[in-house]
Formats: structure tokens, sequence, C-alpha cells
DNA sequence: GTGAAAGCGCTAACAT
DNA sequence: ATGTTAGCGCTTTCAC
């Protein structure tokens, strides 16, 4: 039952209420070192009597280890994150490390800032998502001395490691697919992507795919903000108003993907036959809807942990693990109900 | 452009390279006292050339003030967490403070570890989720000595400052609306409940204010994990099967409703004549559903804004702020359209 | 198995 | 406006 204390307790506090000294107190608490049994349990209950809280902020200055690892992420509303800082923790959890979360909320000057503030604390890795930061951001990843892992995009030249999926390459092989299964006139629907390497990127391979094919996006509609399942609904009926000759529609999330579905499901078109439909990131939300979105696995849960797993490695290695690594998974395309498998026999006969 | 630093830079090194005092350099760092903007410049010059990042454990440990303000939360997947997470930063966004996130998975053992954990960093201030806390948990708290604030539940006794709504009361006011509107045979879907306190309370308010009008939970399901909106989707078939005669459906969160609304349209039930749907949260998903779920504000962005307020308030006046206040905000039902406002003409003619 | 001394990198409190 | 001194609460290192 401790008072509501005024100063917070010390290493000294406990050292006196048990009779050992601070030094030993210390090697308990820790456990570290030898120390009898019966020590050993008279420092125990003395700590825990007292309430002793230890005093991360001396240790680290004194031993100059911190065990945080610094998570540095553009958004926690984005469910795909959270999904990834959860793999981590998991793999961490039964290490001395622990991650620190940071959000940049997709803007390079808070990436700034945010990274600032978390190396400011010295932590033991970075684990940081995307391969594109300023060059401050860079000399300052680079300087801290610490392993570093970029994560999610591959697309690009990591500063220590990196562990992703190349997002261009996720673009055209959905391209091939549409492709494949006979779908010509097709229309792109994304976030507005100045900030979104990742949505650019896939976009960039996407078209690509198509050029390769002869063909460009017919039409395509952009957003910000705003609920995604309700913007996805709204620019899907804007863009088949505009363009009802469109016979896919590739989204740049599932969440606004989902919106698409619904919105056709409602109107009686004809999924997938009259239109395809496509999103991004396979997430778990899609298996609760009507139909199955077509989409992609972002790979979220295994490259937390890899990014996870490679900073624990540099960090229990004294000297520095295998650098340099660009570690690329690859997504892997479900159709689902809304994209289908070949042509219909009808059209496109080559 | 740093070399890949062997040591971190220190106050020292600015020192010698500005040719000034490592006591002013920390003043110029911190924006602290008068200093010339001559050596301001020099100073910020060698900083910056340098690229020296400040180590906050020293001046932790040297001030005696640590501008974190820990946030411990249960879930970073159930979407409400991050709002009111997002609604904290912004508050803290122009002030020293900031917020740092732990997660205890609706665990009481993680709920007491995290705190340790974050204690453990003397952090300025805790905000902790929820009012139900282990013995010990509620010790750390009050030894802690700083503001700590417990949000999103009101029903029972804070420890320092309480901001949140009654979550029993939520249950009575919805349970008041169903009767209101002519539903009588209800049932009940949640999570299992032995670790979300609020989910039971809401419940126990429900079935209480049922219990006044002579009536009862007419069926019941659980679940636990997986997909909230599949989730939904399969409750709401199970207990219609069992219990067809069902007229109202109380669902524990938005998203089994979600899942749960969406089942009955596919399967044509006329949705909320024959059957009423309620969820709880007031989450923005359902503004992209075909229908709008009646549900109920949590007063999520609320709750986060006056906690960080709070703390904020209390950090700033050195004195003790107004402690053992017990914020009680009112959730607004939104009946959406799924949950009329009065009985059809036909049935219940009372 | 235990203790004493030194110092981690900074800032408070006092000089000047 | 700038510099000096003395810690902050721990851990490292070395002694016993």
């Amino acid at each position: 039952m401790a008072e509501p204390a005024k100063r917070p307790l010390t290493l000294r506090d406990v050292s006196e209420a048990s009779g050992v000294s601070e030094m030993t107190v210390s090697r308990v608490l820790r456990n570290r070192g030898d120390v009898s049994e019966a020590t050993r349990q008279k420092v125990l209950e003395a700590a825990k009597s007292l309430g002793y809280v230890p005093n991360k902020i001396a240790g680290a200055l004194a031993s100059q280890r911190v065990n945080l690892v610094a998570v540095i992420i553009p958004s926690l509303s984005n469910m795909v994150f959270p999904e990834v800082l959860s793999a981590i923790s998991d793999v961490l959890d039964d290490t001395p490390l622990q991650p620190v979360v940071g959000v940049t909320n997709y803007r390079k000057d808070r990436e700034e800032k945010v990274l600032y503030e978390m190396l400011s604390w010295r932590p033991s890795g970075v684990i940081i998502a995307g391969i594109e930061h300023s060059d401050a951001s860079k000399a300052m990843l680079r300087g801290a001395g610490i392993p570093v892992v970029e994560i999610m995009d591959t697309d690009g030249t990591p500063i220590d490691a990196a562990v992703g999926i190349s997002h261009r390459r996720a673009g055209r092989m959905m391209a091939e697919a549409i492709l494949k299964a006979g779908y010509r006139r097709i229309g792109f629907l994304g976030t507005k992507m100045p900030l979104d390497h990742r949505a650019r990127k896939r976009f960039e391979g996407f078209t690509e795919a198509l050029a390769k094919a002869g063909l460009e996006i017919a039409d395509q509609e952009f957003y910000e903000g705003g609920s995604a399942l309700g913007k996805g609904r709204e620019m899907t009926e804007t863009i088949l108003k505009r363009s009802p000759d469109l016979d896919f529609l590739y989204y740049s999330n599932d969440m606004i993907g989902a919106g698409g579905l619904l919105y056709c499901l409602e109107n009686g078109i004809d999924v997938p036959n009259d239109l395809g439909l496509a999103g991004f990131n396979g997430v778990e939300l899609l298996q609760g809807l009507p139909r199955r979105l077509a989409t992609m696995d972002s790979c979220r849960e295994e490259i937390g942990r890899k990014a996870a797993e490679i900073v624990l490695a540099r960090v229990e290695g004294d000297e520095a693990g295998p650098s340099g690594q660009n570690i690329e998974l690859t997504p892997k395309i479900e159709h689902g109900d809304t994209l289908r498998k070949k042509p219909r026999d009808a059209d496109y006969p080559e």
C-alpha cells in the first residue's frame, strides 16, 4: 500500500529497506551476476512492498543500452499498419526488445520529426515503413549506428536492410491477371498519390503492363480522406456514369474496392462478368462481404515478422549482421469472386 | 554527410565544433535563456552539420522531466482505439508532450506489465482505457505521482480522473429505444465478455432495462476472435435459424452488426420492419454500407481530447489540477435505417 | 557473493 | 550573455 508518493523511489530506498547495497539490489532486480538466494529474497520483498519501479532512464544512461525498437508507420487508421505492428510485437514479445510506435500521417516532414524524436531516445533499432525518405531522414538513419529495416516496399535502395514486396511488380501482376481474364476497358480508382509511394508504384507497374499489351487506363478517379468504404461507393458511381463501357475497375486498396463491390451489387451489375473488380492488400474485412473481392496479399504478417527478426539478430549478435539485404516477398493474387480466371467464351476470342 | 557514426555525438562534440560551452549549446538547442543571435547561429550550424541528435535519456535524467504521456489501450485492431489515440495526438501535437502507446490485448496481466514498463520511463502522465484494473496496477498508478486519466468508462471510481460514457446507461438507452419502437423479441449478439468490461456493462444495462419492462433477452450468441464482419454474418444466421421469431438483434459492436445487416439484406429480410438491428460505437465504416445501421456514438473523439487536455492542464500547472473528476459524456442514439422510431401500426397496439 | 567508486550525457543552480 | 559545478539514478568495472 504505497502512500501517494511524493518522490519516486530509488534503488537506494530498496537498498536501505533491505539492508543490502545498491549494487546488489541492482543485480537482483536485473537477474545478473551471482546473488545468494537469501539476499535475493530480502531484496525482492523489500522492492515489492515499497512498490519500487526501476528508473529506466537512469538505467539506460548508465548502460548505454535502450531496449526499444522505433517503429515508424504512416497511419494507424489504415488497418494494414496495425497488422504489421502486431507481427512485430509478436516476435519481440519474448525478447528484451520493445516496439515503440511513431506515426507520420504520410508526411515527409512529420517523418523527419518523428524520427528525430525517436532517435533522441537512442533506440536499439528502427523499423520504418517505405523506402523513400528525405535526405535529412536518411542521414539520421545512417548516422544512428543502429540496425534500420525499411519495410513494405523493396523498389529502391535500402539504407541498411529492407523487407517488403515490389509494388511495381504487384501492379504488373494484377494487370496481367486482368488482361488474361479478357478484360480490356480498365478503370483505375485510388488515393491521390503524391504522398503514398506504394500506391503510386502499383499504379505505375499496372499501367506499364497494360502498355505492354497496347492498352491504356480507360478512365480514372482519385479521392482524398473520408470513409474509404463510402468513397469507394461514390467513386464507382462517378466513374461508371462517366464511362459506362468499362469492364474492369482496379482499386488501389481493398476498402474502396469493397465500397465499389457493394455499389455494384446493389445496382444489379453482373460481377465479374460484365464488370470485374480488384483491390489490394488482402484485408481480413473482405471475408465478411457478400462476395470475395479479388485482391493481392501484401504479406504484412511476414514483413513484420521478418523485420523484427532482422533487428533482433543484429542487436543480439554484437557485430553487424547481414547488412544490405533487400528481401522481396512475393504477393499472391486471390481471384475471389470478382475477377474471373479466363475470358468469357463470347468475348475477345483471341 | 555524417560518416557511419561509431559513437553517437554528444553536446561536447557540438561544443567543440562551435567553440561555445556545452551549457550554452544546450541552451540554444532547447531555446532556453538568453543567447546572442551570433552564438546561436554558430551552434545551430555546428549541430546541423555534425548531424547531432540530442540524447533525451540524459536530458530526462538531469531535468527529472520526461515529456511522454503513456497511453494504454486494449487493442489496435479495434478501430475504436486508434480513433481515441488520434484525438489525443491532435491535442498533444502543439505541446511538448508526446503520447506513447502500450497495448494490453484486453488482458489484466498484460496491462500490469505494460504499465510497469511504461512507468519505468517516468512519463508525465497516464491515459488508460477502462476503470477496472488489478490491485497491483492501481497501486502503481497511485504511486506514480503523476496525473492518471481513465478513459472510455465512467461506471466505477476513478483513481484520479476519468472521462468516458456510462456503458451501463448506454445499454439501457438502447433497450429503451428498442422497446419504444415496439420490438419485443430481442436477441443479443456479442463478444465473449469476461475480458471486455465495457461490453459487459452495456449488456447488463440492456437486460436491466428490458427487465424493467418485464422482458428478457429472447436468445443470445457469443463469439471470439476472427473477422468481426464475417462473425456477425455467421452469428446472425445461427441465431435466426434457432429463433426465427426474433424481431430485434442488438450487437455489442458495429462490425458484427454490419455483418448481420449484410446477411439480412442478402436474405431478403425486411429491415427494420420484420427485424430491427443495432450496434454500438458509431464507427465511420457504417457510412459506406447499403443501409445505415442503428448505433450509438461512443464519443471517442471527445474522450481522447478531454483526456489529453486534463493531463496537459495538470502537467502545465505545477500544482495538482482538479483531481477526482469523473466526466461522463452522453452518447446519442442514431436510428439509421435499421431501428424504427415507433411501433408499426399493426403490432403492439399498446 | 558483495561492495565502492566512477561516470553515462545532460541540465539546474549558481556564478560571472 | 556565457561559463562552472554538481548531480540526476543507475550500471560498469574493479576490488575484496
